[in-house]
DNA sequence: CTCCTGTCCTGCCGGC
DNA sequence: TGCCGGCAGGACAGGA
């Protein structure tokens, strides 16, 4: 599931395709996605070129040099496939937007479950669309520390775990990078947001941005071979230390004798949280 | 405000 | 072998 790292790899992948580039034509082969598509966009945006390929939190923006654009979201289960004019065009099942662009190439987002969405998006008043207007810093910029965090989770007596999912409290944030930063920080997962301390903020957000930029390069390295791996671009293979680990020992377990620590997975708001006990506290 | 629950959707996997 | 139920989860609406 695409989170922040991911996310970003996309646009990185995107944007020398993109920018500069003009979009001959934009296709919906369906009405919806999550959301319906919006009917006006091919219009507005077709035979203009492409002056910007950006991303917030989970979100993607691409806007054009006619001031129109659009956000996409990748969802749960959302690829973006990149064709170069030489390769071989198919069609997939779940394509369901394509880009046509100049010199030949196509951008294609592909999404099974259909949890993703495309809506319309102005360049002028971006900043008001919804998620982006109540949306959180974004936890790699300047503006995201440990006192911001703190900050944010006073008066939230929600687990922490749910709280650092809230994209209102930090951008970009999902339930697998959530579990590995509060691992590495060494909380428990069902503390309350605001029983934890400034100090261990600073833990959790030296954290966030650790677990994020491994992912980051780790995402960056394999982006030179995007073209070997049958042009699929959402996200890639990671080493977790706890995420989808239940049962196993804990990635850093220095415990020793005959009890061996070991991953719990545990439900909150119907969610899998993975950690371990004898390091989260 | 915050918090919680139900909803959307399909691929995959375990059980029989 | 094939069917079926359960599970996965990001964002959001709506109610407490």
């Amino acid at each position: 599931m695409p989170e922040l790292p991911e996310v970003e790899i996309v646009r990185r992948a995107l944007e020398p395709v993109f920018a500069g580039r003009r979009i001959e034509s934009l296709i919906f082969n369906r009405r919806n996605l999550r959301f319906d598509l919006p009917q006006t966009l091919p219009e507005r945006i077709s035979f203009s070129s492409v002056s910007s390929v950006s991303r917030r939190g989970k979100y993607l923006t691409v806007f054009t040099e006619n001031g129109c654009g659009f956000v996409l979201h990748l969802g749960m289960s959302g690829v973006i496939r990149i064709e170069a004019p030489d390769d071989k065009t198919v069609t997939k099942k779940h394509d369901h937007v394509e880009f046509h662009l100049s010199a030949g190439y196509r951008v294609v987002f592909n999404d099974p479950r259909r949890f993703g969405f495309l809506e319309e998006l102005d360049e002028k008043n971006w900043e008001d669309y919804g998620a982006f207007s109540s949306m959180g810093p974004e936890p790699l910029g300047n503006d995201f520390s440990g006192p911001v965090l703190f900050e944010r989770l006073r008066g939230r007596t929600s687990p922490v775990k749910n709280a650092l999912l809230d994209q209102k409290v930090v951008a970009g944030l999902g339930n697998i990078y959530v579990c590995e930063a509060l691992y590495y920080a060494g909380i428990d997962p069902v503390r309350s947001a605001c029983d934890i301390t400034a100090r261990e903020c600073d833990n959790m957000a030296r954290a966030i941005k650790s677990v994020l930029r491994k992912a980051l390069d780790a995402g960056g390295s394999s982006l030179r071979d995007y073209k070997h791996t049958d042009g699929q671009l959402g996200y890639f293979q990671h080493q977790f230390s706890v995420y989808d680990r239940e049962g196993e020992v804990c990635r850093d377990c220095t415990f020793e004798g005959p009890e061996v620590c070991c991953v719990k997975r545990i439900v909150q708001s119907g969610r899998s949280t993975f950690y371990c006990p004898e390091r989260q506290v």
